[in-house]
RNA sequence: GCGAGAAUAGUGUAGCGGUCAUCACAGGGGCUUCCCAAGCCCUUAACCCGGGUUCAAAUCCCGGUUCUCGCACCA
């Protein structure tokens, strides 16, 4: 088995992510978030939220479903509904747009039977067995859904055009003021034509995505400050570890809002533990950017052998503002003159992917075998078990008292009385609970509990009830400082 | 979407025409043990779905679904 595939068996043994729909045979590149999964993922939004919230960002929430005048707009229809040609000798698929350009035609079909007909007009033959070609079918990434209206709608595949339609209240709420950071979570839906690996390719999926609106004739607001140190992979395929200041400074990366937001994505990555020797930021080749991107760097994180993507940080300038302002007429520039179409960079965030990055990270073996999630006290699902040495003696019941006065101001608790002691401080370990407090002879006598930290395996013993069954949150305890 | 392989308890698996469907782990209950998945006993729990061949199908055949791996795709 593979580290992923380890992974993956521990998540749907113990409850962090079960495929969908199972017992109707499931459905392709869908999956469940589990009891554990459903926690660690608002987790992880959390620090996402905390750390935007920490630079003035403000929080967007707008719906999945979206009228079609939104993605003709965005050029979405155009560039989701590709046409495509299947061989019927040798089962082969090309996108007839780029089949017919590679003849020298310039044209873009706008249906299936014009395409058909340029094909067949144009003698297209298959670049693979050199049959002719035929027919052409739509092949759509968008989910279109029905209504009872006329209008056609459609599932997003990206949460920021809802930011983008809205720009101007937007931008009135922050009282006309450029930069404007806009945040927003939710669920994106691409029809992938064969999901892969779990939850690193799905159908429906968790994004969190920035929009950052500047103006665009200003120095920026934001510069790299901390030059933090990382693997960079430009587009002319130079591979160096650098820091993300002199990355900029020597021209590496284009704009000082760029490196400043790579710097952000990589400060919120090292602080979900996403392991820092296993990720670099790569630069887009010009032929693989998105249709609204000028420039694009990805973080990316090395899966077994696999660099998989987890965040987007792509420079859309004024192409998305500037689509929205013609194709509805409102007027979206701002500034004193009212003359400025602000430029975006969009830093958009996999949310499952970056699960997947930080329970690779944190999985661990020990030499007995057994396996621990190592996961960070503010990502992992529960922080602190409650468990009774043995099962008799009223122990079960002096835990039970100290686990209902705790659970009062710490909601990741849990109680486990079953099976050895040994056998739970494991099970907790699977799931990544960094604390546990073992009730004994000792704790019925004197009052005393003993602490047993994950990683270490280390026990503080002889510790006070009192001071953990008053007082705020466990984790601020100072008595878990004895650990380090 | 194509090609190849696969699908059996929660998880990982054995069985490859006739089995009470194997085993391990996990789960529940008990005995034992006062600190790291020990041991013993009991227990829950599965042949992906539909059709066909056959006296008899988890097993063979045909569809579908899902998964894995390649190719393609990944705006």
């Amino acid at each position: 088995m593979s580290n992923f595939d380890e992974i993956i068996e521990i998540c749907k043994r113990r409850g962090f992510f079960w495929p969908s729909f199972q017992i109707y045979g499931g459905s392709a590149g869908l999956y469940d978030y589990a009891p554990l999964g459903t926690i660690l993922k608002e987790n992880v939004y959390k620090i996402w939220m905390d750390e935007y919230l920490k630079i003035g960002a403000i929080p967007y929430d707008s719906p999945s479903i979206t009228p079609e005048a939104v993605f003709r707009a965005s050029g979405h229809l155009q560039r989701f509904a590709d046409l495509a040609t299947t061989c019927e000798q040798c089962k082969s698929s090309f996108k007839v747009e780029s089949l017919l350009s590679s003849q020298g035609i310039n044209m873009v079909p706008l249906n299936e039977e014009q395409a058909a007909s340029l094909l067949i007009d144009n003698k297209i033959r298959c670049p693979k067995c050199g049959a002719f070609l035929k027919s052409a079918y739509n092949f759509n990434l968008m989910f279109q859904i029905s209504s009872n209206g006329a209008e056609k709608l459609y599932l997003r595949p990206e949460t920021a055009q809802g930011i983008f339609v809205n720009f101007k209240l937007l931008i009135t709420y922050n009282r006309g003021k450029l930069p404007l950071i806009v945040i927003q979570r939710g669920k994106g839906f691409r029809n992938e034509i064969s999901p892969r690996q779990a939850i690193i390719r799905q159908r429906e999926f968790n994004m969190a995505e920035v929009e950052v609106f500047l103006d665009p004739s200003n120095k920026s607001s934001f510069y790299p400050y901390k030059g933090e140190l990382i693997t960079l992979l430009s587009n002319d395929g130079k591979e160096q570890k650098t820091d993300i200041e002199k990355a900029f400074v020597d021209g590496i990366i284009g704009t000082p809002e760029h490196a400043y937001f790579m710097e952000i994505t990589l400060r919120i990555a090292l602080r979900m533990g996403i392991d820092r020797n296993r990720l670099r930021f790569r630069q887009h080749r010009k032929d693989e950017l998105a249709h609204y991107s000028s420039d694009c760097w990805d973080l990316e994180f090395q899966l077994d052998e696999d660099w998989v993507e987890i965040v987007g940080i792509s420079d859309r300038g004024q192409f998305d503002v500037k689509n929205h302002q013609n194709s509805s007429g409102q007027n979206m520039s701002v500034g004193e003159n009212g003359d400025i179409i602000p430029k975006v960079l969009e830093p958009a965030y996999g949310i499952d992917r970056m699960i997947m990055a930080i329970l690779s990270s944190s999985y661990n073996k020990r030499d007995s075998g057994y396996k621990v999630l190592s996961l960070k006290q503010e990502i992992s699902p529960y922080v602190l078990a409650i468990l009774p040495l043995q099962k008799k003696d009223g122990l079960t019941e002096k835990a039970q008292e100290i686990f209902n006065a705790m659970r009062q101001f710490e909601p990741r608790i849990l109680f486990d009385d079953s099976g050895s002691i040994g056998r739970r401080y494991s099970r907790q370990d699977e799931i990544g609970t960094p604390y546990c407090i073992t009730v004994d002879y000792d704790t019925l006598s004197r009052d005393i509990v003993t602490i047993r930290e994950r990683d270490s395996q280390r026990q503080i013993k002889e510790v006070p009830m009192s001071s953990l069954t008053v007082g705020g949150p466990f984790l601020n305890n100072d008595i878990l400082d004895r650990f380090k």
